[in-house]
DNA sequence: GTGGTCTAGACCACT
DNA sequence: GTGGTCTAGACCACT
């Protein structure tokens, strides 16, 4: 998962999308158990109190279940929820983006030709070979 | 200008970004005077010091340039800055919600799709039909 | 008279402190009429009603007497009065600026140097020749 | 750090000013941490958000770095920087001062009487007499 | 506790 | 009227 200190973001929002994002395309699967909130928050660099807001988000919209002593763990409504609501926030987000793009005076061919570029550039990590 | 007071970007920040397009866009040319802080601040419903600090903000950028007394206007240079600083800014945001498209599980195609809708929507008075 | 618009001195300030200079010297004498408050401001290109706050606040100070239709001039206790007050201010000022040059960590020969400095530089108008 | 309230230089430009001298003499050195914005506003008795300007503006000058939730930290560029700014504020405030000495009909000689008492009150504390 | 943003309102300088 | 500074006080995010 990758934070942005820099974003106007809050970092327990970018902490929840990334989770969302990672049960919303099955990395999580419903019962399974999620990193403990002070592991994570090592691996992220950031105070534990930080992670544990991002994980009490998760909490409050039913994605996420915490067991005390045992662990945190994705309920079996979690993956449609998910799904849907970080389709929403990702649809509302390019809506955003490109509003600022024809904004910026661009048109619809540059803009197009922009996204081209994103996606190949955001298509790192997956491999769209086929191998 | 539209200020959405439920974003995590800063009031100010909106602020300046808008008149950054605005510039951009040729709205304000070099020379010509920008809406007074005050009178910017009761159009907008906002307090006169976020609108201060936005012009603030230009002026460091050397975007405007405040006269005392008499106002704001647009620097020579500012058209060109202004659009490369939007532009600049357009691009990264849309390949952060692009690259949250994909984390959200959508494959290129699809980002296609929202994209021509969000185009179709953000394509505000102009119309490119020619009908 | 030179102004700095970017000194946080007040500008009718600066033109005050001036012709209260120009009167300590002798430059007006007690019974002289000053430049008019547009004349003046024009010079200055400055508002007249600025020049006009200036002169106010030298009358209140009872070193210039205005004399509707007529004009300004300088009172007959000026002279001395406006030799005292520039004195007071100057050393004010030059207690102040020696106080910044310490706390900037320079040491009394150091700022011995930088007087030497500025009083060659400031003597520019005043022919020391003696030709 | 004193703060004129009467002055004509900004409180906010004068917090400034009394911390890069802190810096420049090597009171806060790069890594340390500042006093904070709440408590330093507590101590002047100013509001916290006239302090909250005046780190604003050192941030935008690097000489220091705020880090959100932590605290404000001198960077390493910052001493020289420091330095560099105070000096160059001071030798522009003492020639200023010098010329209205000059304006105010004083010799060189006087002057330098000036500065001599100048020196000596301003060497507050530090006895270089070495008795 | 530490910084960041915002509002409401006041006072000043310049045009 | 136009900008600049400051206060008092509130709310939020991060540690």
């Amino acid at each position: 998962m990758e934070i942005d200190l820099a974003s106007h973001v809050p970092i327990f929002e970018q902490i929840a999308r990334g989770i969302r994002g990672e049960i919303a395309r099955g990395i999580y699967r419903p019962g399974e158990g999620l990193p403990g909130i002070r592991s994570l928050a090592v691996e992220l660099r950031l105070n534990h109190n930080t992670v544990q807001k991002a994980y009490d988000l998760l909490e409050r919209e039913g994605l996420i279940r915490t067991r005390r002593g045992i662990g945190t763990f994705v309920t079996v409504a979690a993956a449609r929820a998910a799904a849907e609501e970080v389709l929403t926030a990702a649809r509302a987000g390019l809506a955003d983006a490109v509003r600022r793009c024809v904004e910026a005076g661009l048109d619809p061919d540059e803009i197009r030709t922009l996204l081209e570029e994103a996606v190949d550039s955001a298509d790192t990590g997956s491999d769209s070979s086929g191998t």
